[in-house]
DNA sequence: GTCTATACGTCGATAGAC
DNA sequence: GTCTATCGACGTATAGAC
């Protein structure tokens, strides 16, 4: 599984294609960072990139999917740059990957976009994104709290299922809630979050 | 601090268009009950109400408000059919008030739609609906908070606001999960936070 | 004051020229 | 492979009928 994930459309398949389609994604990249989530039409985004706006939906299909390919790259990129320390509590990984993704201007906005539109019918781009999504990190996070359990650095009466869906769940609404009111503190109520989990008093 | 929330445009002061605009919001929020979140344009849901989409927004200014109006309105009436039970865990209450949304069709789609736009810029009256909410949220909870502490039935050991804010992350987190996979237990991933929350071994 | 009719600019998507 | 041209639908704004 390497980043060539989509080739659902315009010259996926070949060596031309693939590269031009590259590079008009980390151009697209490229703007996001730089404008923030204003404006994100196929038009304006093509403006930028230096195309039409139907050359965007030859190479990615609908608005939709470009979206999801910004989104996915972004990530996989800061991914790449900063690695999740090895070992850490759940609520540690959570915030970790958030506040990098909070380093991108508008790639918060994005994802909460991209969530919200999944939730709707008709947007299979979307819904795959976010389904797909939910279900990896919820089975990575699982995983890594049954060891945790296991070596007896958390609570061994807590269902790793539900801890790994709450622990995400938490996350993402302290996000929203911290865009929304600057006052919230992410690290903070995550950090609460992973003590209690621990067992710890206080 | 009424029903009559708005008053911004069309009538907001005059026992005529109080009535006509009531009138409408009843449809339309009659008209979101029956069709889910498919397909809510100005002309779609003017069409379903029986007016042009001009007489929408004379009455309530725009698509967005209106969105608002709706969900405003259609939270405040479940919330009088079925009352939160008093003295109930924290993470009871946003899991009470999570089912009985779960029950309008469209509902929980419209709210996370509000929140994604208020996110973004240039969205006011999202803005000020999602920014007012987790708010007043925060509030009434962190209140409640320190009276289960007072009473020693929630550990003492934890910030109050930080624990509400936790609690109003999870439960909408949670919620959107369950969305996108039914096997995502809202219930009883709230239930579990509330054992620790009140420090229970299990 | 209410509401319709209408028009404006923008949107995502698509067809077909080259 | 990428463009131009065009489509229908959108939210919004306004003029004027009643």
């Amino acid at each position: 599984m390497d980043a060539s994930a989509d080739t659902a459309r315009g010259g996926g398949r070949y060596p031309k294609g693939i590269a031009r389609r590259q590079e008009i994604l980390d151009k697209a990249i490229e703007v996001f960072a730089r404008r923030g989530s204003k404006k994100t039409s196929l038009r304006a985004i093509a403006q930028e990139v230096g195309v039409t706006h139907a050359a965007l939906t030859h190479y990615f299909g609908s608005l939709e999917e470009l979206l999801v390919a910004v989104y996915r790259e972004s990530e996989r990129r800061s991914g790449e740059e900063k690695p999740v320390p090895a070992g850490a509590s759940p609520a540690m990984v959570m915030r970790v990957s958030a506040e990098r993704n909070r380093d991108i201007p508008g790639l918060v906005q994005l994802y909460s976009t991209l969530v919200a539109a999944a939730l709707e019918e008709d947007h299979p781009a979307a819904q795959q994104f976010a389904t797909e999504r939910f279900a990896r990190l919820r089975g990575e996070m699982s995983e890594q709290i049954r060891e945790l359990q296991s070596s007896g650095r958390l609570r061994g009466d807590l269902d790793p299922a539900l801890v790994a869906a709450l622990v995400i769940a938490a996350s993402d609404g302290l996000q929203t809630q911290w865009l929304l009111d600057a006052d919230v503190d992410h690290g903070a109520a995550l950090e609460m979050l992973d003590r209690m989990l621990a067992g710890e008093p206080a």
